[in-house]
RNA sequence: GGUGCCUUAGCUCAGUUGGUAGAGCAAUGGACUGAAAAUCCAUGUGUCCCUGGUUCGAUUCCUGGAGGCACCA
């Protein structure tokens, strides 16, 4: 018996939450989480959690199940999610999976290749070389230690080695685990026991933003400004590097008046749900459909394609 | 009603001693295998308010008009 993962992706905002409900209740499936800011249990308002009355809807996985003080990757929820999937495709040959995190999406569906843990010491020394050097210990540390890989870089995407985060991480691998990062690239096959049914959800930018500026408005109606207060503390954070607290930090730090605040979240949100759509673009095998498609139409869509698969 | 100033990119404005123009922001396109709601890269043609005149040539100077702002009545 072939497993579907029904693969709902898009930009923020355009309602698949509500799709992937619908979804989860006509196939009588389970919904897993893709979101890399829903896992945290202190971010609620903010994240656009699903609501209550949604999660009794359907079975939902990997909402606010971290905590922002816990360490959580790429690869820790790659194996996560397939544990997950592999023992909820017993029960039903049709799971769903949604979220906008283009990263995350491609790590359950393609996924990625094993790379040893770092010790945490190497990031930190790294970064203090960062600081105190520049972006030009980064590249010439790269170019030491993983010579084919700068080159590539510098042929194929230059780029990217003006970006400190994507170079401090080909460093740290290279100097963590005394190999170059390269040669950890390309190893891992991809055995996946589902066949992907991506569904994209799209709308007209203007439609798209007018959204995005609705729903942050009714975020600050249901207290964003509170939950941002109470996390103020902990900024630092890796997870609260993130769209509508950032900004709200900015106001408590004196930095921003409030109602500048909320326009810089309305205008990151955009530039966020653009980044989104430019990494789905190139989703291979996406089905897109305008955000006002009715469900059936997709049910219709999704029926057909796995009969297609089993024959 | 009078006088002065203003009208240039989506917005705020700069500029052209007359040779059709450029900043910031916004916006747009892209990259991205463990920080990804992160991070990084690239992109500026617009009736220079309208009309007539001077000129080889006007967004720039002059005439008239429209709109805005300020002050005086």
């Amino acid at each position: 018996m072939n497993n579907y993962l029904i693969t709902i992706i898009g930009p923020t905002a355009i309602g698949k939450t509500a799709l992937s409900i619908k979804l989860a209740q006509h196939f009588g499936c389970d919904i897993i989480s893709c979101d890399s800011r829903q896992f945290f249990k202190e971010m609620t308002i903010g994240t656009a959690v699903p609501h209550p009355e949604e999660l009794a809807a359907a079975k939902h996985h990997f909402i606010q199940n971290k905590s922002v003080f816990e360490a959580y990757s790429v690869g820790d929820f790659e194996t996560d999610a397939i544990a997950k999937l592999e023992e909820l495709f017993k029960k039903n040959n049709v799971q769903i999976m949604v979220g906008g995190s283009g990263l995350y999406v491609d790590a359950v569906l393609k996924g990625f290749d094993d790379f040893p843990d770092i010790d945490a010491s190497v990031r930190e020394e790294i970064n203090a070389k960062y600081d105190a050097l520049g972006i030009n210990y980064l590249q010439d540390s790269l170019k030491e230690l993983d010579t084919d890989y700068y080159n590539k870089i510098l042929s194929e995407n230059p780029q990217t080695l003006q970006n400190p985060q994507r170079m401090k991480r080909f460093v740290e691998v290279c100097l963590g685990s005394g190999k170059p990062y390269s040669s950890f690239i390309g190893q891992k096959k991809n055995n996946r026991n589902f066949t992907p049914i991506v569904i994209g959800l799209e709308a007209e930018r203007e439609k798209m933003y007018e959204r995005i500026n609705l729903r942050v408005d009714l975020m600050m109606q249901e207290g964003l400004l509170e939950e941002a207060k109470a996390l103020y503390p902990n900024k630092h954070l890796n997870a609260l590097q993130t769209v509508g607290y950032r900004e709200l930090f900015d106001y408590f730090d004196g930095r921003a008046t409030l109602d500048f605040a909320i326009e810089e979240i309305k205008k990151n949100t955009r530039r966020f749900a653009k980044r989104q759509i430019t990494w789905f673009k190139r989703s291979e095998n996406a089905m897109w459909f305008d955000y006002q498609t009715d469900v059936s139409e997709i049910i219709n869509f999704v029926e057909e394609k796995g009969t297609r698969y089993k024959a």
